[in-house]
RNA sequence: GCCCAUGUAGCUCAGUUGGAUAGAGCGCCGGUUUCCUAAACCGGAGGUCGCAGGUUCGAAUCCUGCCAUGGGUACCA
């Protein structure tokens, strides 16, 4: 329908002398109702390049393009110029139409049709549980995972980690504080290690295996190993349980392992691009464009993250993938210019790696923040936060706003089980739907004939004008990868759903005035539940 | 110092990439139920869109400068 009226509009603009294409010309849905169900700036565009009034050119505009009466109802002209369209019966029935055929795959497009991505989140280092800032990453992740899904791209969801290095030592060295106190060997806490009840669990847990047999070896490497099983099979329940499961989990190490970290470090030296300084190895990313050289390899001998992370892109392009999105929290922001500088350095296209930073999380409790560190052991881990307020609202709640900016969690509203709650408002609209249908099941009424039109009070026309917009929004999700606007889009298709409900029966004596309503009913339940599916949030039949 | 994000109602935040009278939820005040789930709906009060300039038919949105907050600016990841 836009479409249409935006090439109609387009070729109208050619006898003004100007050509305007559909895509320079805004039509959009007006905030105010008695602006129509679409609205163009044509004319004011048109008016700057011709010198006319605009409201003449709008007037011209209107008399010259014609629609059919059943799907554009009318075209005002409003000061300074603005072309205003009104839905007619025909365009929302087809809306309906379009749902109760499509089901489920209301809203699915074929953008990303034979195409590949690859979405690389969470990514968090097996050094302890999750907390809630993996959590929000995790969170958008997956829901940017689905959205591309929805848009027909082949998703593949990756984690990336690392088991070697300084910080899993640190982690070994404090498991091994834990098993030698427990022993009740001499021992002192390692400086900047890692604290936490679940290191002492874990210390527990091999005294069990492996008894006092490691009290007097050099190696770490026992300790650390089993922290890292029992950490890693922590996290990945962790994720299980707020519906995630990832695709493919890649280990820093075998980039060591298979030469590609070798081979990285060699043709930046054929390049010319690293070099040797204070006895470490450099890249030269003054020559690519940056501020400053930075370190690949530390003066001890092990890389910085800069290396495996080349490396590891470089594998990724080497999958072949069409995109490749990284999740990153907001204290990455600094690192990955280094990361596309030494990737495109190295002949790949770095266009295809798309970086999305989001914010850091907040909790609050009462109005009050509660601190975290991750190093301490005074943190909320993701699993406790889940287990408070379920997984459902948890999801809601982290992918309720930009990702851009910080997430305040309200404690006190998430844990509230009333409408209050935005997510129980969504899904108490599609429990209430399903009860309505249920009812509807019970009378033993024929209610096959329906006629559409007759569903044209103000109430039902928003609503179904808004179902009508959801394929747009999905399509505008994969541009944006903004989750937050489909929340904002089923709260408020709850909120008209809700209108529609309160003014009307739909379940009567009128059989096929029944019948529209059930149909506009199961159109509304359909959208929330695919909208729903694409946050990662049930659609429950009845609470 | 420099880089990124943010600054909108008492609180938490939207604002469709420049449009018409700036919105929602919570909180506050008032109203609605013989009826399919009241876990609902309606109305009201509440604003210098951080500040100051600029761009144009038109700015919360774009540009410049300043202020504030968070993050970064490592031979940590």
């Amino acid at each position: 329908m836009k479409k249409q009226i935006l090439k109609i509009l387009s070729e109208a603009s050619e006898s003004f002398g100007h050509k305007i294409s559909p895509s320079e010309i805004t039509l959009e849905k007006p905030k105010n109702p008695n602006h129509g169900d679409l609205s163009s700036n044509i004319a004011l565009l048109l008016a700057g390049k011709t010198n006319q009034k605009p409201l003449d050119i709008a007037n011209s505009l209107k008399d010259n393009i014609s629609f059919d009466k059943n799907f554009v109802e009318k075209i005002e002209v409003a000061p300074p110029g603005f072309l205003n369209f009104t839905y007619g019966a025909g365009y929302r029935a087809e809306v309906i139409e379009k749902i109760l055929s499509d089901k489920s795959d209301y809203g699915r497009s074929a953008i990303g049709k034979s195409k590949t991505v690859n979405v690389e989140f969470v990514s968090a280092n097996p050094t302890g549980p999750l907390n809630i800032g993996h959590g929000r990453n995790a969170v958008i992740g997956d829901c940017v995972a689905r959205i591309l899904e929805f848009n027909g791209f082949e998703v593949t969801r990756e984690y990336y980690f690392n088991n070697a290095g300084r910080q899993m030592r640190l982690l070994g060295e404090s498991v091994r504080f834990h098993y030698l106190s427990k022993l009740k060997k001499e021992t002192s806490f390692p400086e900047d290690g890692y604290q936490g009840e679940y290191l002492a669990d874990i210390a527990e847990q091999l005294i069990e295996e492996k008894g006092d047999s490691l009290v007097d070896g050099e190696d770490v490497s026992p300790f650390k190993e089993i922290a890292e099983r029992v950490i890693f099979e922590d996290i990945k329940i962790t994720l299980d349980n707020i519906g995630i499961r990832m695709d493919k989990y890649f280990n820093e190490d075998s980039l060591y392992k298979s030469g590609a970290i070798e081979s990285v470090l060699e043709r930046f030296f054929e390049k010319d691009l690293a070099y040797e300084k204070d006895g470490a190895v450099w890249l030269r990313l003054t020559k690519l464009g940056l501020e400053e050289d930075r370190v690949m390899k530390k003066s001890s001998g092990e890389p910085t993250y800069r290396l495996p992370d080349i490396a590891y892109h470089e594998d990724k392009l080497n999958r072949n993938y069409d995109m490749i999105i990284d999740i990153l929290g907001a204290d990455h922001h600094a690192s990955f210019p280094d990361v596309v500088a030494g990737v495109e350095a190295l002949g790949y296209d770095a266009q295809k790696i798309s970086v999305l930073l989001h914010q850091f999380v907040t909790l609050t409790k009462g109005g009050k923040k509660i601190k975290m560190s991750t190093r301490k052991a005074n943190y909320v881990t993701l699993d406790e936060l889940r287990e408070e307020v379920g997984q459902d609202v948890l999801r809601y709640f982290f992918l309720m706003r930009s990702i851009n900016s910080h997430l305040n969690f309200e404690m006190d509203l998430a844990k509230k089980e009333t409408d209050e709650n935005p997510v129980y408002y969504i899904q108490y609209a599609h429990a209430r739907i399903s009860s309505i249908i249920r009812l509807a099941a019970e009378r033993d009424e024929n209610y096959d004939q329906s006629d559409l039109s007759l569903l044209n009070s103000v109430e039902e026309k928003a609503l179904i004008t808004y179902l009508g917009e959801f394929p747009e929004m999905v399509v505008k999700l994969h541009l944006l990868f903004q989750p937050h606007l489909l929340t904002v889009f089923l709260s408020e298709l709850a909120k008209l759903f809700s209108r529609f409900y309160t003014e009307h029966k739909v379940v009567s004596d009128d059989n096929e005035l029944t019948a529209s309503r059930l149909a506009l009913c199961l159109s509304t339940a359909f959208v929330i539940k695919n909208g729903l599916g694409l946050l990662g949030i049930k659609a429950p039949e009845s609470m």
